[in-house]
DNA sequence: TGAATGACTCGAT
DNA sequence: GATCGAGCCATTC
């Protein structure tokens, strides 16, 4: 659990989703250079509710856009109403118009 | 120490 | 084209 930790670095990543878009476990697991630990950043955000600052865990969704963590909100309803709070059509716990959405930091970070 | 779990993803049938 | 199963890595019991 070292401030550097592959964690950390999940985080920093999420932080960096801008409002109004989102991104998928296995793109930050990729562009950490863990393209199969994918679970494993579902298990950072797991952690990530009392890790500070907070983590906007609600921009994470699966592969197929799914909010497929929004169970761990503690409201069903929590992570579908931020999303729809930043402008993006959540229908059937599903994102719509997902890849006019999708933000890859691999892309807009440019290999940083 | 060993085995099981998980907010996933990809490949095979 | 859709469904099923295996893999992957870190954490937890």
């Amino acid at each position: 659990m070292n401030d550097n930790s592959f964690y950390e670095k999940v985080y920093e990543v999420v932080r960096l989703v801008p409002a109004g878009r989102v991104t998928t476990y296995g793109a930050i697991a990729k562009y950490l250079g863990a393209a199969r630990s994918s679970r494993l950043v579902g298990w950072a955000m797991n952690v990530s509710h009392h890790v500070q600052p907070p983590v906007p865990a609600h921009r994470v969704v699966n592969r197929l856009g799914l909010l497929s963590g929004k169970a761990h909100f503690g409201h069903s309803s929590t992570m579908e109403d931020r999303l729809k709070t930043e402008g993006i059509v959540v229908l059937n716990d599903q994102i719509q118009h997902f890849p006019n959405v999708f933000w890859d930091p691999e892309k807009e970070l440019k290999f940083i």
